[in-house]
DNA sequence: CCGCTAGATTGACCTTCGTCGATCCTACTC
DNA sequence: GAGTAGGATCGACGAAGGTCAATCTAGCGG
């Protein structure tokens, strides 16, 4: 049974919608524990190769789904849907399901966030 | 005996001043093996909120020797030397030796790096 | 020279994390 | 309903990383 336009986002569901994003710059504001912690987070799900090389890839072709993603990659299916996951928790991706594939898309605003945690 | 204006710049040693920086953004560019690598590398050193306060502690105070990390940040002398070398390893921060002390200092171009790397 | 102090280094411990084989779940197809 | 296939979850294993006590190194002052 097909759904609605956008009916089922995954991904993204443990992340509230933007808070540590809302916060000044690292170099403006001090930076408290709670909000060090959440921009961790968020850094972590960013620091690691295979999930960087994954965003760009899903970046490029706008959308991807996670069969099309272990060749390029190099790693086994556990292994994409583990990073997948991760990247959507940080709400970095959101992922469609639609029938028996799973379709990708970045989520440039919330990187957007993390520049701007980041910088000025 | 005191120093030229700016003589011995630790940390960045190992990391080769510009490299991963000179690349396009995440967003654009379908980026290699190698650049996820570094590019990940750069982000591990921001991902850990014990880090990400020490620097936004350093760039508060624009210079700040390390004893001054210690009690603010809650963690032992071993430990804010060992951050502050992943961090100076990274490339994100310049430590400069005075006498008994050493005075950090934040590089936002490093960290201006980092937002060109994920951003447009 | 001797002690004192700031910082770096070492070693060990424990947690976290990336990885994959095996399994489960859920569509789609016949 | 049976078979098939994409994807998620589980369990285990090894590597990486944060932490601190102990030790080492290097300026400073008596």
């Amino acid at each position: 049974m097909p759904r609605a336009p956008v009916p089922n986002p995954l991904g993204a569901r443990p992340a509230p919608p933007d808070d540590e994003a809302c916060q000044a710059s690292l170099l403006e504001a001090p930076l408290g524990e709670e909000e060090a912690r959440d921009l961790a987070r968020l850094l972590s799900a960013l620091a690691d190769p295979v999930r960087l090389r994954l965003l760009s890839l899903v970046a490029a072709h706008g959308e991807v789904c996670s069969c099309d993603l272990e060749r390029p990659l190099g790693r086994s299916q556990p292994t994409i849907s583990h990073h997948t996951k991760v990247l959507a928790d940080a709400g970095l991706l959101v992922g469609e399901r639609r029938g028996r594939w799973t379709w990708w898309r970045v989520v440039p605003e919330r990187l957007a966030s993390v520049r701007a945690a980041l910088g000025d």
